[in-house]
DNA sequence: GTGAAAGCGCTAACAG
DNA sequence: CTGTTAGCGCTTTCAC
């Protein structure tokens, strides 16, 4: 441990530890310290390799500088490359990153939440929430706990957020596969369904089909659950597939569910787009190389997470002052990339 | 907040703060606390919803229960992976995860390994090293801080560590080639390549050549910049398919450089593995559905987190003890699984 | 079996 | 401009 302590540098110094206190904390201007001073101190600082106790300063001021993050499942790469974009701009405001998977399952969540919080102090968080019920969040809120949604919202529960345009997002993706002439198209979306991302990206869907004159059929929406995407995936894809749905077009609400139907439709020797197309909500590094490459919405990554890093940053300095324009709600724009997965191919490597 | 504390739980009870704390700590027994008393405390603690103010904590015993994690890039699947294992683990031991990726840089490396440990009292350190030199780890370890290594060690220093035998994956995935009659193989390695993890992969190369009779020609060895991967891979592909080296193969030692490679070599219209084949180190999901499926050394992901934690919380638990048998040196086997791309084909996407 | 009291290292009134 | 002092909430001797 950096055994030396505030008092030894004061003491090396022969002037007081709030002296050295306040020139650590760069407070030494705001109570007119001789610049003469403030520099000894420094060196002594820098001489013996001073560092803070942050578990005296945390218990001193009620702050610890670290921000927590919970979401489903890190080793997504959806979740990984936003955490790296929040980590990337904490960092530069002296804060670390305290991480949790929830597993999608909504009293872990709290759980992880509530040890964050109260047992670690952290000093905000970041979650995109697996849970159906505002209460939870609307307590935090109002012990003003500093607390920012990504990638999720709770229906009727308004707080700062940054999310995609779900439903825009998922209703450009289907017309397009409407345009390629595929209108029998089933739906594969994950439980816990309730979620606004699955919930939004539904009504894309349906108001896609609707604006194409479409009967929807709820028969081709098949939830999978978040604990067993393998084996129901497979189940799902075969009934789909087969008489009498007979679908020409599958649509995955995320990543995980894509590279599931991918390796049943190999499986079955199904050929995309020709037999079967697919298209994807989250874009990530496989579907641009995979066979065939898959039109997927992307996401702005790192744009999420910078945003909800900034939103946090200055809800933690805001915390007591008068707050302008709160809660925020930030809706970023999600963009298609289009591959050959749903017949209109812009590169094939089929050829 | 947590606004209660012990001294509340204490008053509320008509008791000493002492008294609760042993409760608490499960040190009623060891202190003879009758089972009477011990009930009434933990049943007002639940009432009351009291937690532990853990800076407070902290400060006394100088401990923290949080552990950080550093590795070059969290948003690479390979070390999300590991860092979603790590976390199960030592969830299980009442710790969080600090994160912070260091993007490959030394020095930012060792800036965050010091913050974490001196300023946020993190109780130890899992760290995939892009050090050359093994001072700083040194002094570490005769401050008798915990500390384990993933993934990469550092010549001519021990410690605990959890890796693979990277060597012998490597030969034996490039032998594989070898015995599909690709006899002049380019190799992609990545800066900083001074680590153990790209020195074993490099002779596990040579040698695999050398028990071929094959000459070991530098030239067709090129080093990536971890910063410019994309560019850089680009020149040295096609300087590597083209005369006069005109390789017949391609091993890339990990899966940021395969990804970059594919993109390459798709983009000449080369085949793979007619043209070119196409090996890799590390396995990710990509790989498997990728055009086309590419064959790879596979780490247990899993269990180098798993083993990694197991380590820092013994590690952790000895500290002051005798420690048995110190370091673990832990050298867990790769697999190699093969697919399409390097001619062997298991099953192949493109019939 | 239980309680009193010291003190971990720091910050922030308040004095001067 | 600088120093004194009083805790933040907890654990842990030591006393009874």
């Amino acid at each position: 441990m950096s055994k030396i302590s505030l008092e030894d540098v004061a003491k090396s110094l022969g002037v007081s530890k709030t002296l050295v206190s306040l020139v650590i904390n760069g407070k030494a201007d705001a109570y007119g310290i001789s610049k003469d001073t403030r520099d000894r101190v420094l060196e002594k600082v820098k001489e013996l390799n001073y560092q803070p106790n942050q578990a005296a300063r945390g218990l001193r001021t009620g702050k610890s500088n670290i921000i927590g993050l919970v979401v489903a499942d890190i080793s997504n790469q959806f979740y990984s490359k936003i955490s790296r974009s929040i980590e990337n701009f904490v960092e530069k405001n002296g804060y670390h990153l305290m991480l949790s998977s929830s597993d999608e399952d909504p009293d872990r969540e709290m759980q992880l939440i509530k040890m964050f919080r109260e047992r670690q102090q952290v000093d905000g968080i970041i979650v995109s929430t697996t849970q159906k019920d505002p209460a939870f969040f609307k307590q935090l809120r109002e012990e003003n706990y500093p607390c920012v949604f990504i990638d999720r919202t709770i229906e009727g529960f308004h707080t700062d957020n940054v999310v995609v345009d779900n439903k825009k997002g998922s209703k450009k993706v289907v017309d397009l596969l409407i345009k390629n002439n595929v209108r029998k198209i089933g739906m594969l979306t994950i439980s816990p369904s309730y979620t606004s991302t699955i919930q939004d990206r539904i009504a894309g869907y349906k108001e896609a089909l609707k604006a194409n004159d479409i009967k929807i059929d709820e028969k081709l929406i098949v939830e999978i659950p978040f604990s067993d995407v393998q084996q129901a995936v497979k189940k799902a894809v075969k009934e789909l597939v087969s008489a009498p749905n007979n679908v020409k077009g599958i649509y995955v609400l995320n990543n995980s569910l894509a590279i599931a139907c991918l390796e049943v439709l190999h499986e079955m020797n199904l050929r995309i787009p020709q037999d079967v197309a697919l298209i994807s909500f989250d874009d990530i590094d496989l579907f641009r190389f995979s066979y065939p490459p898959i039109t997927a919405v992307s996401q702005p990554l790192e744009d999420i997470g910078t945003k909800a890093a900034e939103l946090l940053m200055e809800l933690i300095n805001e915390k007591t002052q008068t707050s302008t324009a709160r809660p925020k709600d930030i809706v970023l724009q999600t963009e298609i990339v289009v591959r050959s997965s749903c017949g209109s191919s812009i590169r094939d490597f089929s050829a």
